[in-house]
DNA sequence: CCCCAGGCTTTTC
DNA sequence: GAAAAGCATGGG
């Protein structure tokens, strides 16, 4: 086990819950991410290199390091926005991750209606019950850690045991047993919805052809686990931070589709609209934390 | 018992 | 078509 990469303050999305010290395994690589402090990690693993990149170099690409985050936002917001850029700084080491397309899929499933908490307990569950186990020694204990599980197995789960991992809701259950047939069936060809030609609006009319993945959802895969740093997914937070710091009156409305699609439009007005869904992210978790005193990483 | 939580689906106008 | 109501579940 050796030490691979050292950094600050990133952002563990939804699979992960550093604070607990809880090992995570990124796509293809046995490793552990430790939280030496608040605003630091390091990564270990037992490999060198995957598919003859070096481990270097698949870290700095997973965590996006080539993004320069303040890009995300528009050229005039530091001006508009003075107040709001100070509050904003401490986030722009933030990261969004180039996650892997399936396991984005079925943990943004997870996360309808529902609190943060809960969400990443449903993940964890789904990855203890179905995914593959791993066992590494780390500073002289040895750990389990739990891949997420594959579309094939998931395709195969029982409803009823599956919905012990999603709040108990049979709903979910099965649209998450459904898109995992979908993919597992090729019916979903998740590589080609990774083609960065596709337009976002038909990128997510595609996605939302599966029970359970409405526009929001929809976008939270193309933004997490497509690559599509320009999809802004809109929820109750980006709603609220929209018409807060922003005096959007079109986000005091209930957010319908017509409101959602209106939403976006007005975001990229703000924004830098490549980089649409990295800022938003930022803003998300600014908002969340300085605003609304949750803690999310 | 109320409302909220990183919405989606069905019904109704 | 688009707005309104219904839905599902745990936690504060």
């Amino acid at each position: 086990m050796q030490t691979l990469f050292s950094g600050q303050t990133f952002l563990w999305e939804i699979h992960g819950n550093v604070k607990q010290f809880y090992s995570a395994i990124i796509k293809s690589i046995p490793c552990i991410i430790n939280e030496i402090s608040e605003n630091e990690f390091i990564i270990h693993s037992t490999k060198n290199s995957v598919d003859g990149v070096t481990i270097p170099d698949f870290i700095s690409r997973y965590f996006t390091l080539d993004i320069d985050t303040k890009l995300a936002f528009s050229e005039d917001f530091s001006r508009l926005y003075p107040e709001l850029w100070q509050l904003l700084a401490p986030y722009f080491s933030l990261r969004i991750m180039r996650q892997d397309p399936f396991e984005t899929m079925i943990s943004f499933m997870c996360a309808q209606g529902i609190g943060m908490h809960l969400i990443r307990k449903q993940v964890t569950m789904l990855r203890q019950t179905y995914g593959e186990n791993v066992s590494v020694s780390f500073l002289g204990n040895k750990i389990v850690l739990h891949h997420f599980p594959s579309p094939e197995k998931l395709a195969a789960a029982d409803p009823a045991l599956l919905s012990r991992c999603t709040n108990n809701n049979r709903i979910r259950a099965r649209n998450i047993i459904l898109a995992a047939r979908s993919v597992a069936e090729g019916r979903v060809d998740l590589d080609a919805l990774c083609n960065p030609a596709l337009p976002l609006s038909e990128l997510r009319s595609i996605l939302c052809r599966n029970g359970g993945i409405g526009y929001k959802i929809a976008d939270c895969i193309a933004l997490f686990g497509l690559g599509r740093f320009d999809a802004f997914p809109i929820d109750t937070h980006v709603k609220q931070y929209l018409a807060e710091w922003f005096n959007s009156t079109t986000a005091r409305r209930s957010l319908s589709q017509a409101t959602y699609l209106a939403l976006d439009r007005e975001a990229r007005t703000l924004l830098n609209p490549d980089l649409a869904g990295y800022a938003g992210h930022i803003l998300f978790h600014c908002w969340r934390r300085e605003v609304k005193g949750l803690r999310t990483f």
